[in-house]
DNA sequence: GTTATTTATTGATTCAAATCAATGGATTGT
DNA sequence: ACAATCCATTGATTTGAATCAATAAATAAC
């Protein structure tokens, strides 16, 4: 049977080629394996978000709750990192929902493990280090897509590079992941295909 | 004469209080003190930001042009740490411009430094950690406010949190921070004077 | 396989904010 | 002090997206 480790570590050394093993030894004993069931929830608003998960398989979502409705912030799918690190990072109350979309297994390191870690593994202030930026890289590049790109640019960026995405996630949650409501989107996707019709010669009639 | 690196110095010591002082010289050795002037650009999209900067004195702001039109990400003023970070840890072009608002004076920390520090000065991984992590929060409140609030639940928090601001920068450039049009923060702003004109008493009659 | 429920599409209407336009105030430069 | 430029305000109009509403399609439950 598969070490649930393998996916985590290959990560983690991706980051930090040079990362000792006897130092990632120390680290893995500190992870812990969780499942979750698609319909439930990792985390709520007022919860502490209280570790970073790397998921192994699944996937998963963030989202705020705004007079009733749903702002989605981010999808997670197997083999990347998530957590409300804005949460865990302060220690206060998370105000995102996060939720499983389909049955998931996360690889947890927790809090507590990291301060650890970070006192008495080397190599591992690199790697938080590391992690951090690739994180502070990965929201940025988010919020300049909401702010300076419309819906339909950013539809058609998530088509090419996240085609999979589309199809695992229901549409309105798509929606509230490129700031419109379910209806907007599909006017989008209407517009979309009928511009593509009209470009591509009619195959219809020949 | 004042030394230029004390609010630096006292920055640096606020995120980790046990930072050793051998270390803190080694590292103040590679800060470059620079100045701008009121009216210059800092950095020009395209360009890759090559530094982390600490403001002694002075106001700047990061904004991207979309059709001709500013959209501000963020305004700096003094004891504050500014970058286009995602530039500067990615090393790829900036897409914001940063222009100087009022004489600036910054301290810098330049890219290969930074990393000669990380190689070559203990400490100085966790003290990079938690600026990024620091930063990290910081966008993602920013981030938060964006999708959560309207812009003149946004106007009124700058107006509490910072007055000063309000007092030191444009209208039109607090309008694009907010999101809206010079028109629309006007009308939010008459909306809200109308507003606390009608809760308190009549003051003119009496 | 049928029913029930959820999700997606399409059209009509409403609404909030952007745009357009004109004026008045404030700031800057000489 | 004056002109010139920039900035803020206010009103009228336009516009794009949200809302409301109804139907169709897809999915899930039995």
């Amino acid at each position: 049977m598969g070490d649930k480790f393998e996916k985590v570590k290959t990560f983690y050394f991706s980051l930090w080629p040079s990362l000792n093993e006897d130092n990632w030894s120390a680290f893995e004993k500190r992870l812990i394996v969780k499942k979750y069931e698609k319909g439930n929830y990792i985390l709520r608003p007022g919860e502490v978000c209280n570790c970073i998960s790397f998921i192994n398989y699944g996937l998963v979502r963030s989202y705020y709750l705004v007079d009733g409705r749903e702002i989605t912030t981010n999808f997670f799918v197997e083999d990347s990192v998530f957590s409300n690190y804005q949460s865990f990072l302060s220690r206060t109350p998370s105000l995102l929902y996060t939720d499983v979309l389909e049955d998931t297994e996360v690889i947890d390191v927790d809090y507590d493990s990291l301060q650890y870690a970070y006192e008495n593994i080397p190599d591992s202030e690199r790697v938080g280090r590391l992690v951090a930026e690739q994180l502070y890289i990965l929201l940025s590049a988010r919020n300049a897509s909401l702010l300076m790109e419309t819906p339909e640019q950013r539809y058609i960026k998530v088509l090419q590079e996240k085609p999979d995405l589309i199809r695992r996630v229901p549409q309105y949650m798509v929606a509230s992941y490129l700031g419109v409501t379910p209806e907007a989107l599909s006017r989008i996707r209407s517009r979309i295909s009928k511009r593509n019709a009209e470009l591509l010669p009619d195959t219809s009639s020949r």
